[in-house]
DNA sequence: AGACTAACAGACAGGTCTGTCTACTAGAAG
DNA sequence: CTTCTAGTAGACAGACCTGTCTGTTAGTCT
């Protein structure tokens, strides 16, 4: 079926658009450009994203399930323990600000170029919400007395982290983050 | 000689750019948006910005000077205690989150659209180095073992809140990175 | 009065962007 | 063998965007 490089036409293009997209922002690549470097005719990938909103948000929602999965992954490589858990979450923030290309949160940098009120903002808001509930989970299983605040707390963290290092990708900030996130775990829950 | 509405064709201009770029991003506002709504020629506009990247820069500077200015009456009017002023300055985030279209940072909106490397990068990170150079200051007037450390932690709260403004102008976030920086502050100097 | 300056008004060129449309191709299914 | 599906290739329309250019107008300075 697939007479194709490698993958679905499908998987190229937002494969590309993935990559481009977060280089140079949705509003800085043109469509010709995603064709040119997915190899696709573009009849293929206006059958598969009606619009180029439809793409920016399929963009979108891929990299809602990396950035959740790189979360999820550094928070498991702490250990079984919620509490740890939640510093150890902050490995991924250090492990994006040393990638090559790194360049700031996808979701706010969107967001960034989207009006309010308009289908990336509410999906960024989803996103961002979704992240902090999982958080509140953690710190609510590490027994964290106002586990709401303690969530807002290392979101805040986190947002200004990735922000940050739309600048440099000096792994100082994700360092700096990760120590400050300890602080804060420690002062909102009880030492064993 | 001004016979036009208010003040020099060059301030209508920049307050207009101000406001369209900060709402709906430089790369979302043309420059014939501009010159409509500020009641001015393209020959004007061109005359005093020879190009738009030079609108978008001046446009840089205004939020420039505009946030260091909030910042720095925020930090006053908490007293003279650099102790006081660390925390007292995150009362700019909350005013500026409680602002009627509120959309984040500037500087992080209009980077996020720029190639690394480029003048508005470059500009963004010196904003930046300046802000925390100045927050360091404080915390070394206010006796703190690590001033830098401190600093770096305070501005990584204040660039989440206002990332995180971006999404909704929930005075929640300014509140929580308001606690959250005075439990930081209080770790970090002796209390006395 | 005459020269100068700052601004207005708007046409225009050249480029880019999104989205549509036509025509063709190769493999799979019946 | 025929039909269907997924894709390639590329022309095209219409909008928009930056930057230039011509011509006009109203004040200011000497």
């Amino acid at each position: 079926m697939a007479r194709t490089p490698a993958g679905t036409a499908r998987d190229r293009i937002l494969d590309t658009a993935f990559r481009l997209f977060y280089a140079y922002g949705p509003r800085g690549v043109g469509v010709d450009t995603v064709i040119a470097e997915s190899g696709v005719a573009k009849a293929t990938l206006y059958k598969h994203f009606p619009s180029k909103d439809d793409l920016v948000l399929a963009y979108l929602d891929k990299v809602d399930r990396a950035w959740s999965g790189a979360l999820h992954t550094a928070a498991r490589a702490a250990g079984d323990d919620p509490r740890a858990q939640l510093v150890g979450m902050f490995d991924a923030l250090t492990g994006a600000c040393r990638r090559e290309g790194y360049h700031g949160c996808a979701f706010i940098n969107t967001a960034a170029e989207s009006p309010a009120g308009s289908p990336v903002h509410t999906r960024t808001v989803a996103h961002k919400n979704a992240v902090r509930a999982w958080v509140t989970d953690l710190a609510r299983q590490a027994g964290a007395a106002e586990p709401e605040l303690l969530a807002r707390q290392l979101t805040l963290l986190l947002d200004g982290g990735l922000a940050g290092g739309v600048l440099d990708g000096d792994p100082a900030i994700a360092e700096a983050a990760r120590s400050t996130a300890r602080a804060l775990v420690d002062a909102a829950l009880p030492k064993r």
